[in-house]
DNA sequence: TGTACATCAGTGAACGCGCGTTCACTGATGTAC
DNA sequence: TGTACATCAGTGAACGCGCGTTCACTGATGTAC
């Protein structure tokens, strides 16, 4: 069954798609690939027809996942007036629907301590997306006049606190978490 | 081979001692049994005798490395002049030691994203020592004549920063934003 | 005090299972003639 | 234009492996007599 000329390419994507919400929602360790291939309407065996290794897939997903982020992030920028970014940004981060949907959310505050333990070619990719973030929170800041170095130690505040607002048993307590850390930040 | 009263008692606190150390370096998928209970010096066919299932095992040993981090730090309040304590509990927390030692260092930054993953009773049993954490911040924020309810965000902050200077990839890189994040908190 | 027995923490082999990876095969379609 | 062939994305069975869990057994020691 030969397929027409952009088949595999658009098979790739929906593998990578499937694969970044899957492993945002449950873990890098927490599904494997057979799930991952018939989420994206295959079977187990094509998966090497598209990537080396399961570890080349967890790259590429958290990869893709924070171009999502950063994207949507940037949209958000751009159609907001420059003494509201920063509020933006914010409060779309730490938002209950972004607390409450982590296979669509931020791979920092998702996998945070297992991306740590990822090899480091794959840290250095994620690397570059870290720095977009940190340069959207710092045009925020531009945009009030507030430094622009302050934006590394807010976006930790931001995963710090979507983190623990996860864990939390409570999800009203996780979402006063996430209150005070907009005021906090916004102040 | 029966053994002396508490023998068994020691076994069991050796197995938790180095669970807790192996499930925070390597992440709770991580390790297996098998290697918990060849480090505590035993063999993996007598993990039953002492924990019902590995999810009890990793709860037990999730709640003792908190008891221990908490411990360590209620120590070092009660050891410093009260407008001091602040500085000395998130000093000690953006250490380069604890960056580097991941395995005796705080589980929410280690495990961050994994534990919202893991069965609501454990995450009960943890959000206990969340909020010992934050008390003892609370005190600490007291004896500065600041408000004590910045404290929940103020972890998020410590743990945020943790985890992002653990994950990047140059540690240089990291322990300048553990810096960053102690004169953020401190100003 | 001495002896027989019960206890039970720990051993080590075995289990079923799901994992990542491999591989022989399929068959629809683009290409060569 | 029509036909034979090469391609290769995808299938599905199989692999070795390590996992959590179970279990029959061991044997040193506390206890009963």
């Amino acid at each position: 069954m030969r397929y027409s000329t952009d088949h595999k390419e658009r098979s790739r994507e929906r593998i990578l798609q499937e694969a970044s919400v899957l492993l945002r929602a449950r873990g890098i360790d927490g599904v494997g690939l057979a799930e991952i291939m018939r989420h994206a309407g295959l079977t187990h065996g094509g998966f090497y027809a598209h990537f080396p290794s399961r570890e080349a897939l967890v790259a590429d997903a958290l990869s893709a996942a924070l171009d999502q982020t950063v994207g949507r992030l940037g949209d958000l920028v751009a159609a907001t007036p420059a003494d509201q970014r920063l509020a933006a940004i914010v409060r779309a981060y730490l938002s209950r629907q972004h607390m409450e949907e982590p296979g669509n959310g931020c791979v920092f505050a998702a996998l945070g301590g297992d991306i740590g333990r990822l090899p480091l070619a794959t840290r250095e990719q994620l690397a570059q997306h870290h720095q977009r973030l940190i340069a959207l929170i710092a045009d925020g800041l531009d945009g009030l006049g507030r430094p622009r170095d302050q934006a590394p130690v807010i976006l930790a505040t931001m995963i710090g606190s979507l983190t623990m607002a996860r864990l939390m048993p409570d999800a009203e307590a996780g979402q006063h978490l996430l209150a005070e850390a907009v005021t906090a930040i916004l102040a």
